[in-house]
DNA sequence: TATTTATCTGACCATAAGTCAATTATATGG
DNA sequence: CCATATAATTGACTTATGGTCAGATAAATA
């Protein structure tokens, strides 16, 4: 546990959030190591340096801290996407930067299903907020690089929300072991990393954007 | 516990198979009070009237019941498509089978992250198989109807699976009860049923099939 | 009817999330 | 600087649930 000063209990609010900090960064270590669904709260105390109570004080679930982690690999992304990506290029950094947030698909893939199942209201809609913010910058971008009347970017960016959430599902296939799998499913497996199938349904969905399509 | 001739044990095949479905049957009425993740193998076992230890004879785990669930959900959502669907109301009925089958909504949203994670290799491969080729007979289906080449079906159906993947995760945000959900959110979750979210998306895909569209 | 087979049972085990009464580091007042 | 108050921290404990297996017994067979 590493906290300023030798101090061992975090009294004033700089050194709680410090303290929040060195448990979100233990806890990407922790996975790094033995996943997200390895990760139990007594290894994160472990690795935290404090006890399981202590977590308890700072999260209120597990899947707190998770939605804490995926907030903030989705802040990176989108902070990519801004800074990285034109019109030439939109798809293929929106490809390319969840894959440089690493617990950005595996959390997203996650998100709906396991972690919002378990998180109190009050937090919930308070990162909701957040990510509905990033939601919408990120529609403002696209509107802005293609060119798309409003609405139409609005559409779209949904979509491509949509798909995303597929793609992080499709990957965790994706990452089997695939010396396990029959020669048959090979290539079903193989064509569902985030970094294939989204840029082909990404295509498509902003093909239809710009083009006439209905309505 | 039903089963024919007021028999206590499944000695034939066919007794088995017949347990076997009791229990998936048992599952679904129980899913249907307790919902998904409220469901036990203990409740399950006596709503199907036998003891846990029958439950884990005829499934390795409480994941393979779900799994088997989804296959049949699968099943019947396919037949709705080849059966109602055509070139005017492919989206339509692509947007409306999902939601005839009950349980199809909410086992996809779960299905990677949550059922395939812990169900033994030999049975996920015989289950994936069955997935896939009911996805090919839909590929082909939306060739046969949109009169897309070949290449172009594959690619749009891909992405249709990957959308109804991330439609099925925004629809679990949107069944969530409204009443607690503050005003700026209700928007953001009301949007999210599978009903309103794939179509949408679905349309800009196949618009981007059927116009000429990069690759 | 006796014997064999293997289905079925449910008490038991293992794991992991989450709790809370007791402890004690730090701040504060005298 | 010490006594007291405050609240951050601890970790043994509780609870919940998925999964196991030795024994019981229904049904088939000789």
């Amino acid at each position: 546990m590493v906290l300023p000063k030798n101090r061992q209990r975090a009294r004033s609010d700089s050194e709680k959030e410090a303290r929040r900090d060195a448990i979100l960064a233990a806890a990407q270590r922790l996975i790094g190591r033995v996943g997200i669904d390895g990760m139990t709260m007594n290894a994160l105390a472990t690795e935290a340096g404090v006890s399981k109570g202590t977590l308890y004080i700072y999260f209120s679930s597990k899947e707190e801290v998770l939605l804490a982690l995926f907030v903030d690999a989705m802040a990176q992304v989108v902070a990519i996407i801004e800074a990285e990506a034109n019109a030439d290029t939109l798809i293929e950094v929106m490809g390319r930067a969840p894959t440089e947030a690493p617990l950005f698909v595996p959390l997203l893939a996650r998100l709906v299903a396991v972690i919002e199942a378990n998180v109190p209201d009050t937090s919930l809609f308070a990162e909701k907020r957040k990510m509905r913010d990033m939601g919408q910058r990120v529609a403002a971008f696209i509107a802005q690089v293609t060119g798309a009347p409003e609405h139409k970017a609005r559409e779209a960016s949904t979509a491509l929300m949509l798909t995303m959430q597929g793609a992080a599902q499709f990957d965790i296939s994706a990452r089997r072991d695939l010396s396990s799998v029959p020669d048959d499913m090979r290539p079903m497996f193989e064509g569902q990393s985030f970094s294939k199938s989204f840029p082909a349904a990404a295509r498509l969905i902003l093909s239809g954007v710009t083009s006439d399509g209905p309505s």
